[in-house]
DNA sequence: TCTGGGGTCCTAGGACCC
DNA sequence: TCTGGGGTCCTAGGACCC
């Protein structure tokens, strides 16, 4: 059997955690930029507050309902997630990390899964503060369905006969399984299969037809034939990017210039925390979709290196090549994206005989840059060409401290 | 003024190999 | 009348996940 154990509206919570006087009320949280709702706690649900909503447009309704609004904090997040996590790899002798809120746990063998369940939902709230549902089922994709159904009706549910899996499948809406997006979704109701059980019984040969081999993972699954492992290996990232809108739309090549700068030197961050060097870095400029009556545009450059690198000075000199040579005059830009692929593990990069390669300067150049903003906080010491101003950086007005993660936001008691 | 930011997998088609 | 039989790699596009 498989449990899966997701926390309950994770980020507003985590907002929670260290505000109880919000205890009750609604709170939502935002995506970067502060552009829509990410996050909804179950009093902002039930004001009707849609995942996506679009922030500018609810200026009455917060005032109205007195709804506590959050920018995204994801230090915060990551923290308590590896909290979450941390508590649970107590429960099970392997345990897959799916998602920052959501953790399959591999429970074969085991018996009275009921109260193991709610042992697991009382052990992580008594250790962490973070409410959580537990859906256990003998595949992963009963036990999403399971904790799905469960998140409103105390937390837990089982689905260990036929007959209780037959009951579930009958009442669930196929849209919300596990697997089924937009576009399926749309496609399967047209055909009149609206619950996971109309779908469950279409013949295998129309699955595969119109779902390809996921889709037949997932009927097979639905079936209590598990077909996709609880993996507690740490898969190696196939690539890694940073992309962020600005705060503004701009042509201003030497604004796109600070930002791709910033984000090539964040990416390099994120390639050394992965211990992998890009083999391509790839750049992208984007105008923003939503301006129908604005000329669009999206070039993109994908650039081969020569040594594998993940030194901030290599990946930042090159994703301002690949700006330089897309950079198309006349159109107003939301966003760059600036993407590592062809990633190959740190210790496995093979030297190149033929081209003079400055790499360990800058190496150790960036090991001491990583050293110093670790201390001192993110951003103490950068490159030049990030900018001082940074105007374009994303808006964030309603952030709240790192109460886990920064000294000067523990929190105070007196 | 204002619409997120990450990822994965699969398929089809084309180019190439022996 | 009729033109082999295996493969790999790459890319673009489309689907999905949180």
């Amino acid at each position: 059997m498989i449990a899966l154990v997701d926390c309950n509206n994770f980020y507003a919570s985590c907002e929670r955690l260290f505000r109880p006087e919000y205890n009750g009320r609604p709170v939502i949280v935002l995506s970067n930029n502060d552009g829509c709702v990410i996050a909804r706690s179950n009093e902002a649900k039930a004001l009707g507050i849609k995942m996506g909503a679009v922030f500018y447009m609810m200026e009455e309704m917060i005032k109205e309902h007195q709804i506590l609004v959050f920018s995204s904090n994801y230090t915060l997040y990551g923290d308590m997630s590896a909290r979450v996590m941390n508590n649970l790899a107590r429960f099970a002798p392997a345990v897959e990390v799916y998602s920052i809120d959501e953790c399959f746990l591999d429970l074969t063998g085991m018996t009275d899964l009921e109260a193991y369940a709610h042992r697991i939902r009382h052990s992580v709230i008594r250790n962490t503060g973070i409410p959580v549902s537990v859906g256990i089922a003998p595949t992963k994709t009963l036990a999403k369905l399971a904790n799905k159904m469960c998140k409103h009706t105390g937390g837990v549910c089982v689905l260990d006969t036929e007959e209780k899996i037959r009951q579930a499948v009958e009442t669930y809406q196929v849209e919300d399984l596990w697997g089924i997006g937009r576009a399926y979704a749309a496609k399967l109701i047209t055909m009149g299969i609206n619950t996971a059980a109309d779908l469950r019984n279409m013949p295998i040969g129309f699955i595969q037809e119109r779902l390809t081999i996921q889709g037949v993972r997932m009927w097979n699954e639905l079936w209590g034939k598990s077909c996709i492992p609880v993996n507690d290996a740490l898969d190696r990232k196939k690539a890694l990017c940073t992309s962020r809108a600005f705060s503004r739309l701009t042509s201003d090549l030497t604004v796109l210039i600070e930002a791709t700068a910033s984000y090539a030197s964040r990416l390099s961050l994120k390639l050394r925390e992965d211990k992998s060097c890009a083999t391509v870095i790839s750049v992208r400029l984007l105008t923003n979709r939503f301006k129908t009556d604005q000329p669009q545009a999206c070039p993109s450059i994908a650039i081969p290196l020569t040594h594998p690198v993940n030194n901030t000075h290599d990946i930042v000199h090159t994703a301002l090549a690949g700006l330089r040579a897309i950079y198309l005059e006349g159109f107003l830009y939301q966003k760059v994206e600036v993407m590592a692929t062809g990633l190959i593990p740190e210790s496995e990069v093979q030297l190149n005989i033929f081209s003079k390669w400055n790499g360990p300067v800058y190496d150790k150049l960036s090991a001491v840059m990583d050293q110093i903003n670790k201390h001192y906080g993110r951003g103490t010491v950068r490159i030049a060409a990030e900018g001082q101003e940074q105007t374009w950086a994303m808006k964030r007005r309603y952030l709240s401290p790192a109460y886990t993660t920064e000294w000067k936001d523990i929190i105070k008691t007196k």
